[in-house]
DNA sequence: TGATTTTAGATTGGATACAATATGCAATAC
DNA sequence: GTATTGCATATTGTATCCAATCTAAAATCA
């Protein structure tokens, strides 16, 4: 065998593409909250017949990224203020247990990658990507915890108030005070401060929750 | 307006229908782990097309119920000991949390509710009825916390365990044992003694799950 | 005019039909 | 006899079509 050989069955369905494409165009905000999305259209816009889209949207609403009413058809689901403090504080209960687990296992390989996802980071010019950026941060961390269960519920908990983290990081010292919550947790984990890299992780998403709060109410 | 009037919208769909009774076969274990489900089978048993059943099945994937594979279909998936260990865990970790917001803010009724939910589950005959209610004692007392997310979370965590808790309680003390450990539950919602019944919940959600574990190696 | 009914178009839910792929068995080659 | 290939059947993925329902504008009536 001196092809190189991909595993087809892994490659996207009609489906799985159009829900890729739609959930970032949801979590990313393209698509903003109440918006209707008509399958006709997203059909038409993919070259595909309404089933794919169907499914895909079925997809989004158990994420919770759309809601949709029988005959009526499917509108990007909105956050309540209450609702997206709810799932922070879900995130700020679960993260720092599970750094908790990762931190002892953590490979120096792992913790390198950690330190220069914090440099792009620092350094990215481009306010579009600093949401992918932050998530691919908190993730690197997570991995070493061996509890993908753990995180599956973190990521879908991130997809869910995604819109709102992009807007925490635009305030106005949002992505310098990530930045350096970041560096600041990457050195507890460095250091093996299994405490420390607990409660600044727990502080960290607390402290972007309280932001968002206060912003909110102006 | 003298009828009695439901909002028809919110009736079953074709697909809520078939889900809810392919969920209930799994989480009961009439369909075993591996087994495969035919999409045409399934449909011509519901004497419905295959669309509503493909929608159905990728709900019970999203519930992580089943695995799909393209073009090969569906099999309940299975859970390993360590994956069933972890989401043990994951509920001994939250529901705790919740059970802490909850307790201050249950109402009499509420107290009433769950106690009587335990004189039920204390009661019954019936093996199969154990799980239901078991499930509906920690949903009741969950109920107050007013965090919809972390209960979202956690039924479906317990979704996944489902087979494994039945298992438990028919393990030669784990009916007694539940019995006792929901009592002493109730009776520290009722002192309103947080931090007593937090304690117990998680050592009752761990309790389960190391007799479990303890059972499936023999 | 203003409220109600009618009606036509738009949109979604579901059924049927067809295409793509998997699986197992027979045929063939060695 | 074993391994490979070709073929038939089973199963899933998608397209097309029809039915059920919603929406809003036109028509009707007081």
């Amino acid at each position: 065998m001196k092809i190189q050989a991909y595993d087809i069955s892994k490659t996207a369905s009609a489906t799985t593409i159009v829900f890729d494409a739609l959930r970032h165009a949801i979590i990313t905000g393209d698509l903003k909250q109440g918006e209707h999305l008509r399958q006709d259209e997203i059909a038409r816009a993919f070259n595909v017949s309404r089933i794919p889209i169907r499914e895909a949207l079925q997809k989004l609403e158990q994420h919770g990224l759309i809601k949709t009413q029988r005959y009526k058809g499917a509108v990007v689901a909105g956050l309540s203020l209450e609702e997206a403090s709810e799932i922070f504080e879900f995130r700020a209960f679960v993260e720092p247990e599970v750094i908790r687990r990762a931190v002892p296992r953590m490979s120096q390989q792992v913790l390198n990658d950690a330190q220069s996802c914090c440099e792009v980071f620092a350094s990215a010019e481009d306010p579009m990507r600093w949401g992918d950026l932050n998530r691919r941060f908190h993730t690197t961390l997570y991995e070493s915890s061996g509890l993908p269960y753990h995180m599956e519920m973190l990521n879908k908990a991130m997809d869910r108030i995604d819109p709102y983290l992009r807007a925490q990081l635009l305030l106005s010292d949002g992505m310098e005070r990530a930045n350096n919550e970041h560096f600041a947790i990457v050195e507890a984990c460095k250091a093996k401060d299994v405490d420390r890299a607990a409660e600044l992780t727990r502080l960290h998403i607390l402290g972007a929750k309280d932001s968002l709060i206060r912003h909110w109410q102006n």
